[in-house]
DNA sequence: TGTGAAACGGTTACAGC
DNA sequence: GCTGTAACCGTTTCACA
């Protein structure tokens, strides 16, 4: 991933849906080589795919938290990985230094609805204890940048 | 937002790029209503925007962190948001509920990198106290769903 | 909302650096 | 390896019904 591809990179989280032909005059490249360089981008993985931006609200999904997960005793990253995905309401987890093995992000469509969410997590095999954090408003969320 | 509009976005979070003929032909639409509605639906706000989903580790973002932030006496949401947008660092900011005034996502290029930004956000006038977790890693990370 | 036509962009093939 | 040009084809985008 050279200069170029971060360049193009960087339009891309601006705006997803440029047309390549955009994005290689701003780049200095024509359209079918800023295509190429895309193409293999997603294939080596480093873009993952593209998706819209929503306003969680307008979907009814205006409750969310973070939760601190921890198991009794050690717990693998590939069990922690099945455990989280299997709740759709589950939109990220990750493996945290300190006392809890993860942290976990739930969106739901309301106190009640995160409340059985949460539940179902701490009913999981193994799962001790949880530390909930529930989010009141979302300051501004924003993608990666190029720096 | 109908349960047309539902599937077309549901439709543009799995593929931000998808044509408008495609999204029509899967919720039985024309393209250029299809397209109108996503243009409708970016006029009101519930899509704020396309956007790539990029591996962060590729542009070199390894090391990231959620920080529980605390303000001496009453911060108000504004102030916060204007505090932590100014850090390009910062790519979400969140109020909650308990001892925290808010929750703070930091992402950085190492653990150096990640320790600067922390103590730059932790000499923002009026902060108080800080609790931070580090990401060890991302076990899965996705977008909204439509349930 | 759909249809049709014109403009535009995507994609491939090929040639050159 | 990389790129650009050119041609073809699909898509977008408009006017209009």
């Amino acid at each position: 991933m050279d200069a170029l591809d971060r360049q193009i990179v960087d339009h891309l989280l601006r705006d997803g849906r440029a047309t390549f032909q955009e994005i290689g005059k701003a780049v200095g490249l024509s359209a079918p080589a800023t295509k190429r360089r895309v193409d293999r981008m997603r294939e080596r993985g480093e873009i993952a795919g593209f998706t819209a931006l929503i306003d969680p609200a307008a979907l009814g999904w205006d409750t969310s938290a973070y939760v601190e997960l921890s198991y009794q005793g050690n717990v693998s990253a590939d069990r922690l990985k099945r455990d989280l995905e299997a709740f759709p309401e589950v939109i990220g987890a990750w493996t945290i230094t300190g006392d809890a093995d993860a942290l976990v992000h739930v969106v739901a469509a309301s106190m009640a609805d995160l409340e059985r969410v949460i539940e179902g997590i701490r009913a999981v095999e193994q799962v001790d204890r949880s530390r909930t954090v529930v989010v009141m408003s979302r300051l501004f969320e924003r993608p990666l940048h190029g720096k």
